[in-house]
DNA sequence: CGAAATTATTGATCGAGATCAAAAATGAGC
DNA sequence: GCTCATTTTTGATCTCGATCAATAATTTCG
């Protein structure tokens, strides 16, 4: 355990410009001395542990961050205790980008396994984008991709059956696993049952009955958070089918 | 009518310096003689007749779009015809936001009564940003903002009732008629019953029903579009106190 | 003006999914 | 190993809101 914390941290240490996730973060289309001014403002602290918060809702905003390893829930709280899943965020993704508006967390942030984070400043990171206008325009692509894809996730709420919902889901990770050089079609949920149910607003009996159907009908293998898609066009067809965006193809987002 | 015309072109000439949604729109925060070069990229045009297209889904994305007076809804298509709303535009709001990513619109907009645009060239406006960084940190707000509004909308497509639905939809219109200087208890709703439904991703019939009810209980005056807030209060604790934790307050429902 | 089209209201029925409940599987602590 | 807590699965029932259907009000247009 303390070996493998050691190992995780050299990797966290890896700088912008050897970074992986380069083509999905922030420095993707910087200029090479670009991508250095800009690591030479990231912060990259220990690894977070499973539960550990990042932030919480009602804090001031501070930075932004970037998921380097591991999977980050976002989520509010109602009075009564019980909370609400926002998103989802893996590797390359940003966090705290509703936070910009009135310097204050609108919602809490909490690893859900062991996570490196790469930390950015927001006020150096607008100083430099006044700079470098590749950053700045990278900074408005970013802001922007997650104002679509919150809509879509609207219409998703808005439209959609449990079904389409739980389809949408998996293939939504499926995708970003993909992107990230994992396998589109293996991979290992984070996340509960009752954390998917609340992000999809629906039960968390509803999600298992559906993973159980779908397996039933052989177009996944699902043990416990191990999932195996088997049948991706299935799965693609049931939110065709139904629904809004026709020409949803794998565009070169980002 | 040509002279209502001729009145609206008269007032949509007014300069961002003069204009009184500067406060809620991009100039608020930003030195006189900045918003005066903010100015000179804004396009004017003659107004929006209900029905009329601002942009559509799949156009090339070239500018922002900022609601001087009127109404827009922004809304995609499906495949089989009918349309979801995604969102409702009121003075001083922007559209085109979720464009900027890949340049192409996500969705189409389209006025829902006799409406005046400011029409922004992004590409000036990104310059523009680079010069001045008020300009810059103002964008980056409200891009934030934007973000803060979905994710709440979001929240409440996933998990509230009819009820809290309808009653958080008119509590939000009657928020932003009075920041815009009108009446935040009498006002005409200018999409229909269908519209406010797509968007609360409820049937019409089920927004009509409550509209009803709500007036049997005295929370509401409706007559067709036109509404009136009688009891503001009962509305707000219907979204305050939440699904799971009732209170003694005589609904059989959760 | 009246006919046709659109939009809104109201009633009746039905079903997807929530909720309630209990058992089974997994994991954590000792 | 065993105990306790958490998570997941599965079954039974109930309900909110969708859907179907008809009417009524409003707008549009010849």
């Amino acid at each position: 355990m303390i070996d493998k914390n050691v190992i995780s941290l050299d990797k966290i240490k890896v700088a912008c410009r050897d970074c992986s996730l380069s083509t999905l973060c922030l420095p993707m289309g910087l200029r090479p001395e670009d991508v250095d001014r800009l690591d030479a403002i990231v912060k990259r602290n220990r690894p977070l542990q499973r539960g550990d918060h990042l932030f919480r809702a009602g804090e001031s905003f501070r930075n932004l961050y970037v998921v380097k390893t591991g999977a980050v829930k976002t989520f509010t709280q109602s009075n009564d205790g019980d909370e609400q899943v926002v998103g989802f965020h893996l590797p390359g993704e940003v966090l705290g980008l509703d936070a910009i508006q009135d310097g204050q967390h609108g919602c809490s942030a909490r690893a859900l396994e062991t996570t490196a984070i790469c930390e950015l400043p927001f006020d150096r990171l607008e100083d430099l984008s006044t700079n470098i206008p590749s950053l700045q325009h990278q900074m408005f692509r970013l802001l922007s991709k997650e104002i679509g894809q919150e809509a879509e996730m609207m219409a998703l709420l808005g439209r959609s059956t449990a079904e389409e919902r739980v389809a949408s889901f998996l293939l939504s990770l499926s995708e970003r696993f993909k992107r990230r050089g994992f396998s589109a079609t293996d991979f290992f949920l984070s996340m509960s049952r009752q954390e998917i149910g609340s992000y999809l607003g629906l039960a968390l009996e509803t999600v298992s009955r559906l993973f159980t159907r779908f397996q039933d009908e052989h177009i996944l293998k699902v043990e416990r958070k191990h999932v195996q898609i088997l049948d991706i066009e299935r799965l693609q067809a049931m939110i065709n089918h139904n629904s809004s965006c026709e020409q949803h193809q794998a565009r070169p987002s980002n």
